[in-house]
RNA sequence: GCGGCUAUAGUUCAGUGGUUAGAGCGCCUGAUUGUGGUUCAGGAUGUCGAGGGUUCGAAUCCCUCUAGCCGCCCCA
């Protein structure tokens, strides 16, 4: 039998996932909104050469790639992957983003500030909050290398997880010039390894990042210089000067940040929860002035933030977030029963009257012994449940059962919406 | 990409070479032909992940494959 599990790194979403994932991203797009920010879709498929060469070596091999189609697909005479594959699934929304902007110059204003809430993949080995096929919530602003962008990216994500009910966050920086500069004054080459391996000095404290500096290569004394000054004077006046924008927010310089996304320029952030045991960040951005000028275009500066939907999500689980109206939700006010194969018409009759009196409806939608209606109603969790058999068909009234209270009513139609408003 | 663990009913799991593979939960039926959530009685459900091997005999031991989980790597 085939397997009925979704692809790898794949998911289904069940109706209370849909709610959850749908009430945060509600509060992402508020908040995005309140800033100015206006919204953008782009395809899920983007030819394969827009993405290569944007993410650094090891971002190119998790791109998820598509076999070419039809009379394309050659396999007998293939030989390079690009005889293979011509398109693949976005990996990002950022360098979608840069291709639009090269591509509709014209017609964005000056300063394009747009948000974006869309899926990408990665063929990345799944493991707990992080899969193959993932959701971010981009904010960008295009056009402007001033500092004030970045201020505000920070100040909305800030407050998207306010919103979301967190307290104990911070937005962690740094600047991809500062770092270059330490690199380059400890005499160390590979400005990647050197990065990759500050970037864990949290996790694995100043000797694991040395040891780790000496495995790939880098001699024992470049690596001391190197720490020596991340943990040295790091000052930065692109930093000092976001930093005074943000005084109201818990921003802070960290030295160690590195980011591995290889197209940014100038500053990179990073948003992480300072509570709990949720490590690893639940968002980040940076500065990425050369990436739009990469389509072979204008130069154009750019700044963007993006928030991982995901683990978002994972820790509100994990921390029961959820308001109740969305974590205990019903699928219907009410439910109306069928009582037999003569009265289904009066039943749709009267689900559509409470409908037009703006209640949620479900029908069951057979008749059946009231008993399993009951249970099903109960399964579904739907509050109220009307009762239309001969008895009140032949009063013209309607039977209405409070399932938490038990409590059950003969009344007439128009009455029914006040008792379940009510209730 | 590397290392370790796992795969048995819808689900969570027990079963370590010997009849007909079990349990909890869920599901179905009835007690209750006009009332759910509680209770009681009864019932159904399996390619034991796939393929091969060892054996008189394999869910159980061995090999291969596939999938999942944990760690590393990397990332949101």
């Amino acid at each position: 039998m085939a397997s009925t599990n979704p692809a790898r790194g794949m998911r289904d979403f069940l109706p209370a996932d849909v709610r959850k994932r749908n009430y945060v991203i509600g509060i992402i797009k508020q908040v995005y909104e309140s800033y100015g920010f206006e919204p953008l879709e782009t395809p899920s498929v983007e030819n394969l050469e827009t993405l290569m060469g944007k993410y650094g070596d090891e971002g190119n091999q998790l791109v998820f790639k598509i076999l070419k189609r039809g009379e394309k697909l050659d396999l007998a005479n293939a030989t390079t992957e690009s005889d293979l594959s011509d398109l693949a699934l976005r990996y990002d929304l950022t360098v979608p983003l840069a291709r639009v902007v090269a591509n509709n110059k014209n017609d964005l204003p000056k300063f394009f500030k747009r948000y974006q809430i869309q899926p990408v993949w990665r063929a990345d080995r799944p493991a707990r909050g992080r899969f193959r096929e993932f959701y971010q919530c981009d904010v960008d602003c295009i056009g402007s290398e001033s500092l004030v962008v970045e201020a505000e990216i920070i100040s909305a994500a800030s407050h998207i997880l306010s919103k979301l009910g967190f307290k104990d966050f911070e937005v962690r920086i740094n600047h991809r010039g500062l770092l270059g500069k330490m690199v380059a004054d400890a005499g160390i080459e590979n400005e990647t390894d050197a990065l990759v391996a500050l970037d864990k000095l949290d996790k694995i404290g100043a000797e694991g990042v040395t040891k780790e500096l000496v495995e790939r290569g880098i001699s024992e004394a470049s690596a001391d210089n190197f720490l020596a000054a991340v943990n040295g004077n790091t000052s930065n006046d692109d930093l000092d000067a976001v930093l005074a924008m943000c005084s109201e927010l818990r921003v802070k310089i960290d030295p160690s940040l590195a980011r591995g996304l290889s197209y940014y320029t100038g500053t990179i952030m990073e948003i992480v929860l300072t509570d709990g045991d949720f490590k690893g960040s639940i968002g980040g951005g940076g500065r990425y002035d050369g990436l739009i000028g990469m389509f072979g275009k204008e130069q154009i500066p750019a700044c963007g933030f993006s928030l991982g939907l995901e683990r978002i999500l994972v820790v509100m689980e994990e921390r029961g977030m959820f308001p109740p109206e969305i974590a205990e939700s019903t699928p219907a006010d009410v439910m109306v029963t069928i009582w037999s194969e003569e009265t289904i018409a009066d039943s749709l009759k009267l689900a559509n009257e409470l409908r037009s009196q703006g209640l949620r409806v479900t029908l069951y939608p057979e008749p059946d012994k009231l008993g399993k209606q009951f249970k099903y109603a109960d399964q579904i969790k739907v509050p109220f449940v009307c009762i239309l058999g001969e008895s009140e068909l032949a009063e013209n009234k309607v039977t209405v059962k409070n399932l938490k209270t038990g409590e059950q009513t003969l009344c007439p139609t128009s009455e029914i919406s006040a008792i379940i408003l009510g209730g």
